[in-house]
RNA sequence: UGCCCGAUGGUGUAACGGUAGCACAACAGACUCUGAAUCUGUUUGUCAUGGUUCAAAUCCAUGUCGGGCAGCCA
C-alpha cells in the first residue's frame, strides 16, 4: 500500500498491537530510551506447588504477551523451586502443559531456580565477604521477637557482628549438614530499624534437610524467595520482572540484593494487581485443600478455576486469552465479574462450536399421523455463524423425545412452547400440534404427548403459510444415543469466598454439579471425540468429557449455558 | 494508627492538562425455524475539600476510604 501521496495528512502514529496498559507503556518507554539496550526479556516464575489457575493465566498472558509484541522479545518459563517441602514434579509437568495449552511458547528458555543453587551459594559467599550477610543462630521464635512490628523497630541479632571468617566457616558447615533444621539462617545485614520490615535483616538461606524434586539430597540449604528470585532474574538477563502487588514492599530488598552483587544486570521489578474473580477462589492453598479433601475430583475438576479445570470444562485457550485482554492490567485491586469470563467463552464458542440437538430431560412424543417405521432425513445446519461448517442429516420418525420443560400443561403468559392443543415448530422439521397426553394414573405425571404434524410446514420449503412463536429441539427415539450429562454451576454461592473468615467450605454451592443420565442425543454425537465442543441448541455449550469417558459411554460437560432471557424474566416474575 | 500502594457508571477499564470513551452486566425494542446470535437504543461515573491553570479525572496539598507488609512460604 503506497501512502507516499498522502501528503495532506501527517503520517499516522504507530498503532500498538493490542490494548496497552501501564506495564506495556513503561516497557515501550524503556525500549525508546535504550534502557537494557532496547531488549525485552520477561519471565513467568511459578512455584511448582500447585496447578495454574485463571489468575496465573493473567500473568502468563502479560509476560508471554509482552514478549510476543516486542521484536526479539523473549519470555522465560522459570520454576521458582526453592522450597522442596511443598513442590513436586507433578506440578512442573502440569504447569508446562497448561502454559503450552494456553498458546505460549518458551522455546529453549525453560529454567529452574534450582539450576542456580551453586551460583546462588557463591553469591552468598560474596555477600558474607563484604559484610552484607551473616549467619544467625536465633531460633525462629527469637527471630520473630527481634524483628519488631510495623510500628516497633527491630533489634539487632546478637550474631550480627560475627567476623567474616566465622560466617564463612558457619555457612560452609550449614551446607555440609552439620546443623539441624531451623538452628541457623544466613541473613542479610541491612537495617533492623527500617520502616520496611523486609529490610530488617531478612533471611536469605534456611536449613531444610529435605530432598528436592530435582537436586535430590545434594542440598540441605535452600535460598529464600527474595534472594533466589532477584538473583535468578539477574542471571537470566530479565529486563522487566513483573509480579503482583504484594511484592511491592519487597522491591527495595530486590534492588538491595542486586546492588550488593557483581552481576552487571539489574532487572526492573514492576507490580500489578492479581486477578480476583467473583464466586471463585484463587488461592492455591485453598484449592489444594479442595483437592485433598475430595470436595472436587481433582485439580482438573471442571468446577475448578484451574487452567486444567477450565480445559476440561470446555473453555478454549482463545477465550481465556480474550478474557485476560479484556480485564486489563492495573494496580487497582478489584473484583472481576465472572460473567466476563463466561461471555468470553460464549463469544468464542458461538463462532466455532457445531450445533447439535440434545434432549437432557426427555419426554416422549408420538406423532400420530407419521407412519410407523418410516424415517425421514432432514437437513440441519451445523453452524449458522460459519457457513463452511456445512450441513448434516437428521433422522425424523414417529416417536421422538423433546425437552420435558418445553411442554407445560398450564403455561404462564408468554410461554411459547408446547401446550395442550397448542402448536410449536420442531427445529428443521414440522409444526406439530399437541392433541393429547398420556398420564401415569398413579402419579398424574405426564408420560407421553400425542401430537400431529402439518405436512405443509416441512422446513426449508421456503414459503411458510403459518408461523409459530416457538421452535424446540428434539431427537428421534429410534436413533438417539444415550449419554450422561454433567451440569456445572459455580463452586461457591457467595461473591467473595476468599474473604470469608472461619469455615469457608460452608460457602460451597451444593448444586455445583448435577449429573443427568439417560439424556438423548442426536446420532451424530455417537462418535464425539474427547474434548470436542458443541452447542446443544437452546441449552448451552458442552464438551465431550476427556478424562473418565469409557468406550461406549458418552459423557458431556456443560461449559456454560446459553443466555436465557426467558428463564430470566420467568424467575423475576416468580419472585 | 509505621511504611508502601491504590481510588473513573453495578463490574473491569480508557482518556498521559483541552468533547469522560470502550467492554461486560442491566433494561427496552427490532429480527429470529436456537426465548441463542445479531442489530438499535436507554440508565448509571471522575472519593472529598482546597489550590495551581484560560482549562484538572489528569498537577499539588490535606483528608476519607480500600488493599498490602510483622514465614526460616512464594
Amino acid at each position: 500500500m503506497g501512502h507516499e501521496d498522502a501528503h495532506s495528512n501527517p503520517a499516522p502514529p504507530p498503532q500498538p498491537a493490542g490494548p496497552t496498559d501501564f506495564v506495556r507503556d513503561l516497557i515501550a518507554a524503556d525500549r525508546l530510551s535504550g534502557k537494557h539496550d532496547g531488549r525485552v526479556i520477561t519471565r513467568f516464575p511459578p512455584e511448582p506447588n500447585g496447578y495454574l489457575h485463571i489468575g496465573h493465566a493473567k500473568s502468563i498472558c502479560l509476560n508471554f504477551g509482552i514478549a510476543q509484541e516486542n521484536p526479539d522479545g523473549v519470555c522465560h518459563l522459570r520454576f521458582d523451586d526453592t522450597n522442596p517441602a511443598r513442590e513436586d514434579v507433578e506440578y512442573v509437568n502440569s504447569i508446562q502443559e497448561d502454559v503450552r495449552w494456553l498458546g505460549f511458547n518458551w522455546a529453549d528458555k525453560m529454567f529452574y531456580a534450582s539450576d542456580y543453587f551453586e551460583k546462588l551459594y557463591h553469591y552468598a559467599l560474596h555477600l558474607i565477604r563484604n559484610g552484607k550477610a551473616y549467619v544467625c543462630d536465633l531460633s525462629p521464635e527469637e527471630m520473630i521477637e527481634y524483628r519488631g512490628a510495623p510500628t516497633i523497630p527491630g533489634r539487632e541479632s546478637p550474631f550480627r557482628n560475627r567476623s567474616v571468617e566465622e560466617n564463612l566457616d558457619l555457612f560452609h558447615r550449614m551446607r555440609a549438614g552439620e546443623f539441624a533444621d531451623g538452628s541457623h539462617t544466613l541473613r542479610a545485614n541491612i537495617d533492623m530499624t527500617s520502616p520496611n520490615i523486609h529490610l530488617r535483616d531478612p533471611a536469605l538461606y534456611r536449613i531444610r534437610k529435605v530432598d528436592h524434586h530435582r537436586t535430590g539430597a545434594a542440598w540441605c540449604l535452600y535460598p529464600m524467595y527474595d534472594y533466589a528470585h532477584s538473583v535468578s532474574d539477574a542471571i537470566e538477563g530479565i529486563t522487566h520482572s513483573i509480579c503482583t502487588l504484594e511484592f511491592e514492599v519487597h522491591r527495595p530488598l530486590y534492588d538491595w540484593i542486586l546492588n550488593q552483587l557483581p552481576i552487571p544486570h539489574h532487572p526492573q521489578q514492576i507490580e500489578f494487581a492479581r486477578l480476583n474473580l467473583s464466586y471463585t477462589l484463587l488461592s492455591k492453598r485453598k484449592l489444594l485443600q479442595l483437592v485433598e479433601e475430595g470436595v472436587v475430583s481433582g485439580w482438573d475438576d471442571p468446577r475448578m478455576p484451574t487452567i486444567a479445570g477450565l480445559r476440561r470444562r470446555g473453555y478454549t485457550p482463545e477465550s481465556i486469552r480474550a478474557f485476560c485482554s479484556r480485564i486489563g492490567v492495573t494496580k487497582f485491586n478489584g473484583l472481576t465479574d465472572i460473567s466476563l469470563l463466561e461471555f468470553s467463552v460464549r463469544e468464542d464458542l458461538n463462532k466455532t462450536a457445531p450445533r447439535v440437538m440434545a434432549v437432557l430431560r426427555p419426554i416422549r412424543v408420538v406423532i400420530e399421523n407419521f407412519p410407523e417405521g418410516e424415517v425421514e432425513e432432514l437437513d440441519a445446519i451445523n453452524n449458522p455463524e460459519d457457513p463452511a461448517a456445512g450441513v448434516r442429516k437428521l433422522p425424523f420418525s414417529r416417536v421422538l423425545y423433546i425437552e420435558a420443560e418445553d411442554f407445560l400443561e398450564n403455561p404462564p403468559k408468554g410461554f411459547f412452547r408446547l401446550t395442550p392443543g397448542g402448536e410449536v415448530r420442531l427445529r428443521y422439521a414440522y409444526i406439530i400440534r399437541c392433541v393429547g397426553l398420556v398420564k401415569d394414573p398413579a402419579s398424574g405425571q405426564v408420560q407421553e404427548l400425542r401430537c400431529t404434524l402439518d405436512p405443509n410446514t416441512h422446513s426449508g420449503t421456503g414459503h411458510v403459510q403459518r408461523k409459530v412463536k416457538g421452535t424446540i429441539h428434539w431427537v428421534s427415539e429410534a436413533h438417539a444415543v444415550d449419554a450422561e450429562v454433567r451440569l456445572y454451576d459455580r463452586l461457591f454461592h457467595v461473591e467473595t469466598p476468599g474473604d470469608a473468615e472461619g469455615d469457608w467450605k460452608t460457602l460451597l454451592n451444593p448444586h455445583s454439579l448435577q449429573t443427568l443420565t439417560g439424556c438423548k442425543l442426536e446420532p451424530s454425537l455417537a462418535g464425539a471425540k474427547p474434548g470436542a465442543r458443541y452447542q446443544f441448541e437452546r441449552q448451552g455449550y458442552f464438551c465431550a468429557n476427556s478424562s473418565d469417558a469409557k468406550p461406549g459411554k458418552l459423557v458431556f460437560n456443560r461449559t456454560v449455558t446459553l443466555r436465557d432471557s426467558w428463564a430470566k424474566s420467568a424467575s423475576q416474575k416468580s419472585k
